[in-house]
RNA sequence: GCCGAUGUGGCGGAAUUGGCAGACGCAUCAGACUCAAAAUCUGACGUAGGCGACUAUGUACCGGUUCGAGUCCGGUCAUCGGCACCA
């Protein structure tokens, strides 16, 4: 009897190995190897550590490197710390210790974790997002956004959630709530650092199609950003000289409009009020200014005001009523609308309720409507009541009518997105303090490149102020400084920025983590960059992964990098649960690994969390579906310690298997399809365990496949079998090994013999079996079933006889 | 409301893309080994009927196409995500 598998004593023996002789290397004896860097979305390191849907992310991700490993790429695969941001803040606040020193502890433990997953990273690249060396270059990407005219400053109503006391950007506010904590949002007015990612909304939308991505990610992206075309059209408001622009996608509908609406906070809004309506008017823009967000949204019924005045269609001289409605946004298109209640369910509510003619002019089945009673919104049919227009079809006016308008002089084709720029500044202590400096003469000045980092100084308290100021305003001998460019006294930027600024960039910097004179030099870009594989959760998918987008155009624009896009392939890893619920420490659902990988080894947790359930998707944790992996292995390790010393030579039956193994392990780890590389390993040890018995061994090239397939998925177990057959060096030197389809081929094949669809019999033939032959062995298995008149004779190659009778 | 995903045994999930539904594993039950237990090994395991090799039925529901449907088409329901006055 040999040894029984001690998972500790091999787990332990072979990552000592590796730390002395590493298995990831740039070039081997046949030269340089090609770069495959496979990215994890680096963590927030929180005090509460990992749990076994944190490893499942990283898990896949070095079951892939591993692969890449064997294939002789030179694997470039780093880990490192998001560690900007609340909870750390929160903490210290409470505590009153200094984030950076709760950080470093957590970044401790979190190491301590992670190495035990026993994967690939290269901690020589580690990156700290609030390390000075690191966020001086957060900072340098600012002041270059500042310097494009990227970065600017403006005062207006932002997000502001109570609760955290800072700004938040629309991708962080989720259904009217702040994405982090869950209270509702508020508007507030100050003055903010924006980032004009809008000048990239086309090229974010349009490079998506380059990208080998969850289609679901690029749709979600892609409904972020928006982009609707129309065209902008002027009504003039009867009796002045103003006029009102409106931006539509329908200006096919232009006779249509019955009436208008202004954003209450439309610059002419107040203006546009009568003698008569002057004091409803100025009610309903002040009410419109005290709501929240969530109110304005929840608000089922719609409210309006009508402000006594007209506007005139361009087209046709009809004079249409101007109202107010907070229905319309101020901050899309023109703020204002013209309104064809006929042909839109928001205009027809809004007419409805407050009696305004409606008027279609797309006919229903080529004729009018009678008594609408909600509006028609199909985009084709034949114009009705529209003039020069009647007859034409509307699908094809849509698309012409912004030219006609254009060349009557009342208006212009254009197109507008949903993408707002990025409010930048957060009114918070533990962030990347902004590089501005403001001075009474020269206004905001950038601080110049060769003083940056500009480090965050000492607070006496991290408590956000809530006014709007950062603590960092508290501190005179930091805030008082000298204006960069004329000298005089001066005052700094006391915002920081949001938690996404290092997040943005941080793949770049692994790379070249030490360099103080660039951000990345072009020689190691050139050796390691772009990002060939970026794993994670689907939680960043309007977040983070379209802020890195927007700073890599950005940073190819200035000439940083010389790539448009960070992320080549995206693959999105689902959340492991537990009764039912997200596994999380508030939840109180939390497995730790730590114990797992005590009792059964960090191999057996590497495969389980595997074969938990399609990696793609959600998972619910069984705490005793590891003692099935465990056997596995178990398994493994006695049949090739049961037979390495049995010196057997190859069957045509081995070689088959071996072959088949190959194969199927090979497809479906291409595919992605993890949990069913477990089940086939498991398959096929299972067959290797039974031809063994029935053969008196197995061969040792076919257990030696089996060692190089596993390492992936379990590394510590493969190498000491590997060992054990016989192999120098590390099975990561093996290659991945090739298939032979020949050599798969059957020479029987078990087909199923059916009447009318349903199996009857199932039957042994060889493979090489012409129709006619598999034909006639199936009729002879079922001759006792055949009653009816034969119709139809199906044949399946391999698969199925059919035999269709009356 | 709109868009998308998912729906298969007690449970997690397979199914070569239209070809023997339930691979693989968990749990359960029985047997072997053991003084005993654990571990390990062998076997059973969708449902209903039969002592039985078998028969019927079965992939959320209703209908269709096909020799043949978990898979394709039309409709319905449920669960989970995303978006939600963007004119």
């Amino acid at each position: 009897m040999a040894a029984p598998y001690n998972h500790k004593a091999i787990e332990k023996k072979w990552r000592e190995n590796w730390e002395k002789n590493p298995v990831n290397v740039k070039s081997d004896e046949n030269g340089k190897r090609e770069k495959y860097y496979c990215l994890d979305m680096f963590p927030y390191p929180s005090g509460s550590g990992l749990h076994v849907g944190h490893w499942r992310g990283y898990v896949i991700s070095d079951v892939w490197s591993r692969y890449k490993l064997l294939q002789k790429y030179y694997i470039v695969h780093p880990m490192g710390w998001d560690a900007f941001g609340l909870p750390a803040e929160n903490y210290a606040i409470k505590m009153g210790v200094h984030p950076a020193v709760s950080t470093a502890e957590n970044i401790k433990n979190f190491k301590k974790q992670i190495d035990e997953i026993s994967a690939l990273y290269d901690w020589d690249m580690e990156v700290n997002t609030t390390d000075p060396d690191f966020y001086k270059w957060t900072q340098w990407i600012f002041v270059k956004m500042f310097k494009e005219g990227l970065a600017y400053e403006k005062e207006f109503p932002i997000n502001w959630c109570p609760s955290c006391k800072t700004g938040l950007a629309n991708e962080e506010v989720v259904n009217g709530k702040c994405e982090r904590c869950g209270t509702e949002v508020t508007k507030k007015n100050l003055r903010q650092w924006m980032l004009r990612i809008t000048k990239y909304a086309d090229r974010l939308l349009n490079d998506l199609d380059k990208l080998d991505w969850p289609e679901k990610v690029k749709k979600m992206q892609a409904e972020w950003i928006g982009k609707s075309y129309g065209a902008e059209v002027d009504f003039p408001v009867d009796g002045t000289d103003e006029k009102i622009t409106v931006y539509t996608t329908r200006p096919d509908t232009l006779y249509g409009a019955t009436f208008m609406v202004l954003a209450p906070e439309h610059a002419l809004a107040a203006k546009l009020a009568t003698d008569e309506t002057r004091e409803a008017v100025e009610k309903y823009i002040y009410d419109s200014s005290m709501k929240s967000n969530v109110d304005r949204l929840q608000d089922k019924e719609k409210t309006g005001v009508f402000t006594g005045s007209y506007a005139v269609n361009p087209l046709n001289g009809a004079k249409t009523p101007i109202w107010l409605s907070d229905y319309v946004l101020a901050d899309y298109g023109t703020g204002a609308i013209m309104c064809v209640p006929a042909h839109d369910e928001r205009d027809f509510e809004f007419a409805s309720k407050f009696n305004i003619p409606i008027v279609q002019v797309i006919a229903k089945d080529g004729v009018e409507i009678e008594n609408m009673t909600e509006a028609y919104t199909e985009a084709s049919g034949t114009m009705i009541n529209s003039g020069e227009w009647n007859g034409m079809e509307s699908s094809v006016l849509k698309k012409e009518a912004p030219h006609i308008i254009e060349e009557k002089g009342f208006g212009r084709a254009t197109v507008n997105f949903k993408l707002r720029d990025w409010v930048f500044s957060r009114q918070r202590y533990w962030g990347e303090p902004i590089p501005i400096v403001h001075c009474p003469d020269c206004g905001a000045v950038p601080v110049p490149e060769n003083e940056l980092p500009l480090t965050l100084p000492e607070v006496d308290s991290y408590e956000p102020t809530g006014t709007g100021e950062s603590p960092l305003a508290g501190i005179e001998s930091w805030v008082n400084t000298t204006c960069p460019v004329c000298g005089k006294p001066a005052k700094r930027e006391t915002n920081t920025m949001p938690q996404w600024a290092g997040s943005s960039w941080y793949f770049l910097r692994y790379v070249d983590n030490g360099n103080s004179e660039a951000l990345v030099s072009k020689e190691k870009a050139d050796e390691m960059l772009p990002v060939d594989m970026y794993i994670g959760g689907v939680e960043h998918a309007v977040l983070h992964l379209l802020y890195s987008r927007f700073y890599t155009k950005f940073l190819y624009d200035i000439g940083a990098v010389d790539f448009e896009e960070p992320f080549k392939k995206l693959f999105n890893q689902g959340m492991i649960g537990k009764n039912g619920i997200k596994m999380s420490k508030s939840k109180g659902n939390v497995v730790s690994p730590d114990d797992l990988v005590r009792d059964y080894g960090c191999d057996s947790l590497r495969m389980y969390e595997l074969f938990v359930g399609p990696p793609e998707l959600d998972a619910e944790w069984d705490d005793r579906g590891i003692d099935g992996v465990y056997r596995f292995l178990n398994r493994v390790w006695n049949l090739v310690m049961d037979n390495k010393d049995k010196d057997i030579e190859a069957t045509k039956e081995m070689i088959k298997i071996r072959n088949k193994m190959v194969y199927d392990i090979t497809t479906r780890l291409e595919s992605f399809s993890l949990n069913t590389v477990i089940s086939g390993f498991m398959e096929y040890n299972n067959k290797l365990i039974d031809l063994a018995k029935k053969s008196g061994g197995i061969d040792n090239e076919t257990l030696s496949t089996l060692a190089v397939l596993l390492a992936p998925f379990a590394p510590h177990i493969a190498e000491e079998l590997w060992q054990q057959l016989g192999h120098e060096g590390t099975v990561f030197n093996a290659g991945w090994p090739a298939y032979d389809k020949e050599k798969m081929k059957d020479d029987e094949k078990e087909i199923a013999v059916q009447i009318n669809g349903k199996t009857r019999a199932v039957i042994t033939i060889p493979a090489d079996s012409s129709k006619e032959e598999a034909i006639a062995a199936g009729k002879e298995a079922i001759a006792d079933k055949l009653t009816g008149t034969i119709v139809k004779e199906i044949y399946v190659p391999g698969r199925i006889v059919n035999i269709v009778q009356k």
